[in-house]
DNA sequence: CATTTGGTTGGGAACGTGCACACACGGTTC
DNA sequence: GAACCGTGTGTGCACGTTCCCAACCAAATG
């Protein structure tokens, strides 16, 4: 406490080894695991480090290792989605929780524009981030591969369009999602099923549109082209996509909704056309975020465990870290019933 | 480790050297602002720079240098708000932005748990972070307060409760925009106004109450205690304190909400009291978060201007790492009209 | 007793950078 | 001719850590 306002210099590792009296090879292999270190040596470097408050310089040890230790979080959405739906946020700090518990901090990324990318690029292959955690909704997008194949871990949340690709995912199971709520629309009575799909680019466009036909046929029920449209998951889009439904088959009793987002629109689109939900017309969501619960009437969802989403993104960019090869995790989905089927 | 694309090492400021003909000290001078050195040696490196792709390594000028050349973005909110309030995201990603321009990173840092506040505590400690953005809404936090005595700079979103501190801080003017909006309801004809403010411990509960006081007494309306009530920022508190508002003055004809999201929840008790808006009661929001866009009535509020004031906490922040003193910014606000007044 | 073995320890070298310092240069001034 | 300029350039060192290698020791083995 010798300078008032002035930050007074961190021990170092030297002084650690002063301390314990050993030398600083010893304590950094305590530091590191503590291998062929005797009881009393760790012990006393032990003590040295509380004594002393030392804290690894992770610049120092970068420096040699090659590791940064720090993994980036790349968001390649534009940015009005990252304004708008709140997942991204339940991912984000998932994703950052899990991280702090391995010590490795998250540095935040928006890669929307070009020049947003060149920097990224730049800084990436000046190795000062391990890894890459990467969020985009159009998952066509060619950032994993590339990053991929110039040798940088990644994880992608959502499935990638490119079914060559070797990029680690982790997902839900947007087929089986798209089949339960098919499913549990046809249980309330409803046969004149509508969607509104994600854009044909994405894995969540093509593969709930997979599992709406695939309940329809099952159910002997063909499906009528009248009755499928696709959004971009905004809420405008929603609301457009349900008022070309409506003019288009205005026989329509009920109506899957690719997201909660789009859902909302959905909404606002039946209540101007005077039908009732879910009296004239269900309503079926999919994320399960917090607008589905704020909705009137709330919204029945499919809801997607962002929670284990982001546990199982770090848990996968870990690995790799760790020499693993990448990995695909697709986690299940479940029906959660409000007040709009 | 050479994996399968294989990541090969990076170029040194020493292979910059060797292709510009020139010693390191002249590449790290051209890096470093470019003084004291020719015309022509400049060119050679910056040739050779592009040439071979060099990108400085922070790592290894950290170690010397001592500052690590990134920034915190410090969320002490609990998880609640911070999936809740769309603000955050806009804040958020304004200071991504702006640092961006400044080539410098910024590390996520959930402060919610007291472990996670040491483990970020000795984070910063160790040198790690050069200074940190804070974004808190309970401002009588103390965290900001120790960082700042232990020689942290720190700017805090959000005017700090305590008086004496001397934290830097960018906020909007709370007590202005309260007395806008407090103006307008009064221009519409409305006389018994409620509000709905922030927690007494925050200025944006304070500041608001006391601009509504002011303009009623300037207007020679008296101030009923019964038609003053404070929530906590969260939809939910909106709702229950509208409905008290309600109970115990049946013959309000307008209530001035301190947040958006409260907002929401006071339309839903307004509608389920059978209270249409704006015919029977006005209601005023406060921040111009998305949610008054999509509410039904699309919400008159005050906008707070986020943009600008992630814009000035990067640059009084910036300002403080080159020396100068801590500073406190207010941003005017503006009344935005909409479908609910 | 000499030698090997295996766990344990210390010391030197390196990582890539910035900074202080020394030095070169041609032109003044004393 | 020596001492000073100011500008431009090269060199050695330090930053804090990890890695590698040699050295050590006690116990086990020949």
């Amino acid at each position: 406490m010798n300078n008032a306002g002035g930050r007074r210099k961190a021990p170092t590792i030297h002084d650690v080894a002063r301390e314990a009296g050993v030398s600083r090879g010893t304590v950094s292999r305590v530091l590191n695991g503590g291998h062929y270190v005797s009881p009393a040596a760790q012990e006393a470097v032990n003590s040295a480090i509380r004594k002393t408050g030392y804290v690894v310089n992770r610049h120092a040890r970068s420096l040699i290792t090659g590791r940064s230790d720090s993994v980036g979080f790349l968001l390649t959405e534009p940015q009005e989605r990252f304004f708008e739906d709140p997942n991204f946020n339940v991912l984000l700090r998932g994703c950052t929780q899990a991280l702090a518990a391995h010590d490795i901090p998250l540095l935040l990324m928006l890669a929307g524009t070009e020049d947003e990318r060149r920097r990224i690029k730049r800084f990436i292959t000046a190795g000062h981030l391990d890894g890459v955690l990467l969020v985009t909704s159009h998952s066509a997008d060619p950032v994993a591969e590339e990053l991929h194949k110039a040798g940088v871990p990644v994880v992608q949340c959502g499935k990638p369009m490119r079914s060559g690709s070797k990029v680690s995912y982790v997902a839900a199971d947007d087929r089986d999602g798209a089949r339960d709520m098919v499913r549990h629309l046809l249980s309330r009575g409803r046969r004149r099923i509508g969607i509104v799909t994600g854009p044909p680019d994405s894995p969540g466009g093509v593969d709930r549109l997979a599992g709406y036909k695939e309940v329809l046929a099952e159910a002997g029920i063909g499906v009528d082209e009248r009755l499928v449209i696709s959004g971009d998951y905004s809420r405008g889009s929603g609301e457009a996509a349900t008022e070309s439904l409506l003019a288009r088959a205005p026989d329509m009793d009920a109506v899957f909704v690719a997201s909660d987002l789009m859902a909302l629109g959905a909404l606002t689109a039946l209540r101007r056309a005077g039908r009732r939900v879910p009296e004239d017309v269900s309503v079926g969501g999919f994320d399960d975020s917090v607008a589905a619960t704020e909705a009137t009437p709330a919204l029945t969802t499919i809801r997607q465990p962002y929670d284990r989403i982001s546990a199982e993104m770090v848990r996968v960019l870990l690995a790799q870290l760790g020499g693993e090869d990448p990995a695909a995790v697709i986690l299940p989905t479940e029906l959660v019933r409000r007040e709009s089927t």
